[in-house]
RNA sequence: GGAGCGUUGGUCAAGGGGUUAAGACACCUCCCUUUCACGGAGGAAUCACGGGUUCGAUUCCCGUACGCUCUACCA
């Protein structure tokens, strides 16, 4: 089992945008795969048509793309396991719900929503809030444990719609190590049974994952900590279909928490706050609603990564800022938190920063000259351009800083009033900015002869400092 | 309500039976700077609580509290 290629997945739900959890999930399984020269498996979970949105595939792959987090094998770069996309493995899942029924590990059911809302309110109490459909109340219910072979015939005939749940065993206890928690225990009696095979004949996300983590040879199964009660019915169908000793190692991830208060981090919490939430732009649709990404608010994927790195892990040396080869290198399961990590976004601004100053500046000029671009800004000597950049650099957080920064050196003489900040200048000032525009050849940028002309004749009146060209730099901007 | 999981400064966190309990972000003070930043030097601030075990618990054990997740024909 140990001599096995590592292979991890990432399985999303087509249904927006790509959430910084979300991201997270795929860097831990990126990295885990990567360290231990496995492979990383994109499969999209579009098991839920009434929630798929046109566009997220693509999407999500962008985002990844732009995190430089490539799959091995996904629904565009193929594989040796395609189909990778749920709905098309559509026909493989029946059988094995269909095996369940017959090792009686499983059941039809033939109640209808409105019969399940009915059940709920009914035996709905202050004690049970919110009943479940289990051992207590599965026998209260129309399914074929409680219709006769007959009558269950007779519906299945007759095209009723019919769902397959799993039947829970009842006390059972079940028990699994997880990479993270260490040992977890359930008693199978507080997991009820869940919807295996959907009426529509699609599988619920518990049938599939079991079924295509098989199918696809995974090893190690990385989820959000969400999916920890849902754990039990997942080893038990590894159990009646596959064999425990072919069921991927869990890791049940820490939760990335909004920034003040407590619980999840949501979309709307960004909102709220002012950060963003998805890796990329996500315009919706339906509503036409754009929410704007971390790229777009002009981080680089190298910090965002790192970021989102360091919620949760880190290599014990107090080290903070990695290259991803570095964190394919030191990353290891056992070093990931249980705990969740509140999201701080002055600290994700701090990684960007540093990146931002760590990287030559050719790594993001392009992505700078658009946002120039943007704001009426026309760069027409990209030499020059980067030398700007990198003079201003350590003065930028976001990517869009720097046309705060350094805009000025591209403004028109027009567009810029010389005479309005002139008066403020001493004889100094002057001095150094003139040995700095001299010493960086920025002058030409300035198509202004007469300013030039007064610059270096008040430098020359007086003694340049060229140990201090920073000087005029930081007054003027 | 139930089950599961979790809990080191405001936040991310290292550590782990005896330490002055690292470091980073944020905050405060000072320096640098005729603005704003950047940078530099300092500062304040922490082991949820109660019992054990122990010569000694932040660290190990048990409770309690609090928080979170789940409790859909969503993932």
């Amino acid at each position: 089992m140990n001599d096995k290629k590592v292979r991890v997945r990432f399985a999303p739900s087509p249904t927006g945008g790509l959430h910084l959890g979300g991201v997270r999930t795929v860097l831990f399984n990126y990295l885990f795969a990567k360290h231990n020269g496995g492979d990383f498996v994109l499969r999209i979970e579009d098991t839920d048509q009434t929630r798929f949105v046109p566009g997220a595939e693509e999407y999500i792959f962008n985002c990844l793309q732009w995190c430089g987090l490539q799959p091995d094998e996904s629904a565009v770069h193929g594989g040796p396991y395609a189909p990778y996309r749920q709905s098309e493995r559509k026909p493989l899942y029946r059988q094995y719900a269909e095996l369940l029924v017959q090792q009686g590990h499983a059941y039809y059911a033939f109640d209808t929503p409105e019969e399940l809302d009915e059940m709920r309110v009914t035996f709905k109490t202050g004690e049970n809030p919110s009943p479940q459909y289990n051992h207590l109340l599965r026998m209260r219910m129309r399914n074929s444990l409680t219709l006769s072979e007959h009558e269950t015939e007779r519906l299945l005939k007759q095209d009723t719609p019919y769902v397959v749940r799993i039947k829970m065993p009842q006390g059972e206890e079940i028990r699994f190590t997880d990479m993270i928690r260490g040992e977890v225990v359930f008693n199978s009696s507080q997991t009820d049974d869940k919807v295996l095979l959907k009426a529509d004949g699609m599988p619920t996300y518990h049938l599939a994952v079991v079924v295509d983590d098989y199918l696809m040879k995974i090893t190690h199964a990385f989820r959000g900590e969400e999916w920890l009660p849902s754990a039990p019915a997942h080893i038990l169908l590894w159990k009646y279909l596959f064999g425990l000793e072919n069921m991927p190692q869990w890791a049940h991830l820490p939760l990335i928490l909004k920034p003040d208060g407590n619980g999840k981090l949501s979309k709307r919490d960004g909102d709220r706050l002012g950060f963003p939430v998805f890796a990329m732009d996500w315009t919706d649709p339906r509503t036409g609603e754009r929410t704007t990404g971390f790229k777009e608010r002009g981080f680089l994927p190298e910090a965002f990564i790192n970021m989102l790195a360091m919620l949760g892990w880190n290599d014990g040396t107090g080290q903070e800022v990695f290259t991803l080869n570095e964190l394919v290198e030191k990353f290891t399961m056992e070093r990931v938190h249980k705990g969740g990590a509140k999201f701080d976004y002055e600290k994700a601004k701090w990684f960007n920063h540093e990146w931002i100053k760590k990287l030559p500046v050719q790594h993001y000029a392009a992505q700078v000259k658009q946002l120039f671009a943007e704001s009426g800004i026309t760069i027409k000597d990209d030499t020059q351009f980067e030398k700007v950049l990198e003079l201003v650099k350590d003065r930028c957080t976001l990517l869009p800083d720097f046309v705060q920064q350094a805009g000025f050196f591209f403004k028109k003489p027009t567009d810029f009033d010389i005479n309005a900040i002139k008066p403020k200048w001493t004889a100094q000032k002057t001095i150094f900015f003139a040995e700095l525009i001299r010493a960086y050849e920025l002058m030409p940028l300035w198509q202004h002869n007469d300013l030039e002309k007064e610059l270096k004749e008040m430098a020359a009146a007086h003694q340049l400092k060229p140990g201090e060209l920073m000087l005029p730099l930081r007054i003027m901007l």
